[in-house]
DNA sequence: GTTGGCACTCGAAAGATATGAGTGCTAAAG
DNA sequence: CTTTAGCACTCATATCTTTCGAGTGCCAAC
């Protein structure tokens, strides 16, 4: 009754087969696999065996067995051989990304449905921005009469802005004034320390200006939080449809998927590399019938996000977990090019 | 064989009703309609009646009748008594929106999902620019050593930011010289006409320096292509899997729904005020189960936009004309706020 | 330890039956 | 001429029954 060579390849081909047919598997079926020549009896004694060790399930007595739980995990932590991607793959992925100087937003955004695409999965891409990230400088550009653009630039490379418009005219030495006073209110201070109360007590300091200025006021308060939030990006929802295991709770999942509050924290805190839920392992009850495979992404050294995928059970994990972790890999690229100038290359 | 008052108000019923329950109606149920005090054997004739005149269908022969697609025509066209929102809806709307200087992107995508959560529907948010607008300027502002914010303002008062990430140190006078480029090259011309070939010339005659400044000429570029494009944003697509009619078709419908290419012509091409679209009278044959409202939006006097609904045709008319309607005035009134500058109050 | 044989189980598919909402038609009443 | 009750007829849906067969567990033989 050990975890004998001739059980691992059993559970492996059990595994295997009902991923890509979704049926439960056979003893017939298992006897003509090739790398098990034994008969269906004998295949039945090892499969009741690997149902006692809690590897299997049976739907019904009459059925085949599927994997369990555990069987999936066996599988996946040591049996599964991973199909890493083929050159062509590759290229492909490759070329979808092979812009110059991409907004990092939408980067995230096209990763989130290309991956979806890959895999035929909803994928959730987000960013995480460390509490340690502070203000670098902030700028105030007047566009046109009223209108000014204010940037907002962290100390992690991070470059948002936004267009704000005014009440009044705005020339150089009102944008030089408030440039100056917002400036030596935030740089310096973290993301994190930016909050509504902060605000507040910032705009008091206006004293009779407050009024005027409280537009670009709270523009910073926006694109701080912006930055320090980060993003949260969703693909191919729609995609749970085609597997008949949502046909009746895709929209319970689909709704939990767009909920940030609800699956930022589970998939923001994982080790780098791929981790895989399965099923049960979530620590969302509705995610009970869906497998999650979390793979975070970095900056140089600096873990900056996670991209997600949230499909049935029954996947092919040896074609996803190396997909995730390429796109992943790719994604670090990407967004390392383009805030690089931590790390230096001024010259020009 | 008229149609006359009682047969309008058995149309009206039967629309009512169906809208309601979505099972096909009887007489019975008919006869006892408050307003349709006759007998079901009467009710009867005047179904035969209207089905005769191709208001009615019947799924079956011995089933209750079901609007055809003229049968809703005549109601919306003419029956309808449309429900105006309440003012406590109206304030439940208002209250959504109810923020200062808002970023007209993430409203538009914002509109999208609230007025997806009022009505039950897929929505569509989508925004088109006139051929006439034209580039009114360009700024570069350096923001950091090697990086600049590229800003470009339309003649229609859209302003679009990117920031930039240049391979060199750019100073003042660089900055200088690129911003005065720039405008002697973009200024006056039609969004319609940056194109990639009007951008190749264009490179063209920076000669030797085409090639450190072609960052910003494509970052020109998209710039102009975003505000032209304009957006196009979906909201509660997956709101269609609770209704029964697409328990099988919401993944073709919800693809579908994503391409901007195949709904965009058809949702923004009409006058202004709400049209609707019943089941076969969309263009789209997949769409011949569903139906489509669209408003127009417009900045001022000037049309600037299209919010549609996409949801089965057994849809309760009455209640979402309005609300689509409300939604658009209101995202009219947003926006024109945002891009009021063309009108005047240039004070302060 | 492995295998063929065999009775047994149980879900899925196919067929049979019943139910009932709703119809069209007819003829009588208003 | 319009309205209505009566009635036979239709047909989708639900329920129950039957059949079928893939798959099992166990046993005895190899």
């Amino acid at each position: 009754m050990f975890f004998d060579d001739r059980k691992k390849r059993i559970l492996s081909a059990i595994v295997e087969t009902y991923i890509r047919t979704g049926e439960p598997v056979g003893s017939k079926t298992l006897s003509e696999f090739p790398g098990i020549s034994v008969s269906p009896a004998t295949v039945r004694n090892e499969m009741a065996a690997l149902f006692e060790m809690g590897l299997l399930e049976q739907p019904h007595t009459s059925a085949g067995r599927v994997p369990s739980h555990l069987g999936y995990r066996a599988y996946i932590d040591s049996l599964m051989r991973a199909k890493p991607l083929t050159e062509d793959e590759k290229d492909g992925i490759d070329a979808l990304f092979n812009i110059g100087d991409p907004d990092p937003d939408k980067l995230l955004a096209d990763c989130a449905e290309a991956l979806a695409e890959y895999t035929g999965c909803a994928t959730i891409a987000m960013t995480t921005t460390p509490s340690y990230v502070t203000v670098e400088h902030i700028d105030i550009v007047p566009a046109d009469a009223t209108t000014v653009v204010l940037l907002v630039i962290a100390s992690n490379g991070v470059v948002k802005s936004k267009v704000c418009r005014l009440g009044f005219r705005v020339n150089t030495g009102i944008a030089d004034f408030f440039r100056k006073f917002a400036n030596d209110r935030f740089c310096g201070h973290t993301l994190k320390e930016i909050t509504a109360e902060f605000m507040n007590s910032v705009s008091i300091q206006l004293g009779e200006y407050s009024g005027v200025f409280n537009p670009l006021i709270v523009g910073i308060y926006e694109l701080c939080k912006e930055v320090y939030d980060g993003q949260y990006y969703l693909g191919g929802r729609e995609k749970l449809l085609t597997y008949n295991e949502y046909s009746d709770r895709a929209l319970e999942i689909m709704k939990l998927i767009s909920k940030r509050d609800e699956l930022g924290p589970v998939i923001g805190n994982n080790p780098s590399g791929v981790t895989v839920f399965i099923g049960k392992e979530n620590s969302l009850s509705q995610l009970s019938g869906s497998s999650l495979l979390v793979a975070r992404f970095s900056i140089g050294e600096n873990d900056c996000g996670t991209i997600g995928l949230i499909g049935p059970v029954r996947m092919d994990y040896s074609r996803l977990i190396p997909h995730l972790e390429y796109f992943a890999e790719k994604l670090g690229t990407l967004l390392s090019i383009t805030y690089q100038r931590k790390t230096g290359d001024e010259n020009g």
